[in-house]
DNA sequence: GATCTCACTTTGATGAGTCAAAATAAATCT
DNA sequence: AGATTTATTTTGACTCATCAAAGTGAGATC
């Protein structure tokens, strides 16, 4: 019975269970949607049960949640329209790259597809958003590459930053600060588990600290 | 105590409320705002008072609504999201004249004033919608010229189409079928108001029948 | 001026989405 | 295995925006 107009809830709800299932489709834990979601947990399970009616989600009781097809296409629209949304701000609107996400929130759930689709061709269908995040194509693709990140690529040798996995603002604001976006090349010189840090240098610069947990949220691939 | 975030129903509300007072301060009979708000006369009245409570409104019960200083500034914001966003649809994305309105009204929901305001330096500034609608500054002033129309002006006589009252995808599509948009000039060749029909043609075309209710919505200028 | 009419208001109920706090099941730890 | 911790579900209540239908008042009509 799913309804045709999915409202700005469950919207949100889909499109977090696309992002915490890892794009494929891994049970994703209540607490965890409600953790994503801001809401208490719950107010998750009350709404899941009711996505579960409408066949846009499969709940399996004490253990977690999984889209359907029918949500996981709902899902890839709405994510769809963040990253197009956030590419247009900073592409053309010339807005900060740290603030994007926060606007795309909203705007995501207020575009039609007709406008989605002028934007996809004004900005010459691009692959990935601002942070490197991969736009899901019209026909719901989502192009999942595995790839390393800082924490966890090999020492001393180049490589392109591909994607910043997380959205906070401060995050973004620290990353620009060090010049640290995608297609910046970087070599990372020392990594410390104990110390829980690594040491990366741009091609020319001088060192920069990272912690372990940041330079997990930096995606990378082997240079050249 | 006006909360510092109005819902999409308050920014509906206050919106319409200044739509119906013709820009100015005139009493909005709370039946003209539930038909154009398409919600029952109670709901209005319900809602009303709570805008009333908040400081945006004024109710005079048995009488009707009408905006405070406060709820103007909020109304004339919604409407320049909405202008902005018709013209960003137009201009910019190349959509359709007559299908832009319906998606300003989700927009002008969504849009923060920081998008907007790079909106409008991409825009150039534009006094005026694609309807010729004028858009309020972003200060709040409201160019609300008072115009003749096609059912008023003077006969033999070219005038410069400058706007178009109307926003309904129907109206808007047979406008442009006869080539009727603003900035084009025509002259009324015939008035019957018996029949209820005007006459007009553009400079070298043939003539063009409307009926006196339509043409009430055209406003118009003197040409030269 | 008494009545009638129509606009407006009241009242009670509903659906969506949420929270707080109590109840329960699953997982973990001796 | 029994006990404790932790995740999840349930229950009852609340807000926002709405409708249906009954009640009320102000101005128009005779």
């Amino acid at each position: 019975m799913s309804a045709d107009v999915a409202t700005i809830a469950v919207e949100n709800y889909l499109k977090h269970v696309l992002l915490l299932s890892d794009g494929g489709e891994d049970l994703v834990p209540m607490g965890a949607l409600a953790a994503a979601l801001a809401v208490v947990p719950g107010t998750v399970t009350t709404m899941v049960k009711a996505l579960d009616d409408d066949g846009l989600v499969e709940h399996l009781p004490r253990h977690g949640v999984r889209l359907t097809p029918a949500g996981r296409r709902v899902a890839l629209n709405v994510l769809r329209k963040h990253r197009l949304v956030e590419t247009f701000l900073v592409n053309v609107l010339k807005m900060d790259w740290s603030k994007v996400h926060h606007e795309a929130e909203r705007l995501e759930h207020a575009i039609s597809d007709e406008v989605l689709d002028r934007l996809d061709d004004l900005l010459g269908h691009p692959q990935n958003d601002p942070h490197g995040d991969p736009i899901p194509s019209r026909q719901g693709k989502l192009n999942s590459q595995a790839y390393a990140t800082l924490a966890t690529c090999l020492l001393e040798r180049t490589q392109r930053i591909v994607r910043i996995t997380e959205q906070s603002e401060e995050f973004l604001r620290f990353a620009e600060q060090d010049g640290l976006q995608p297609g910046t090349i970087v070599r990372v010189t020392e990594r410390n588990l104990a110390a829980g840090l690594v040491t990366l240098r741009k091609s020319a610069g001088r060192p920069i600290a990272l912690s372990v947990a940041a330079a997990g949220k930096i995606l990378v691939e082997p240079e050249k």
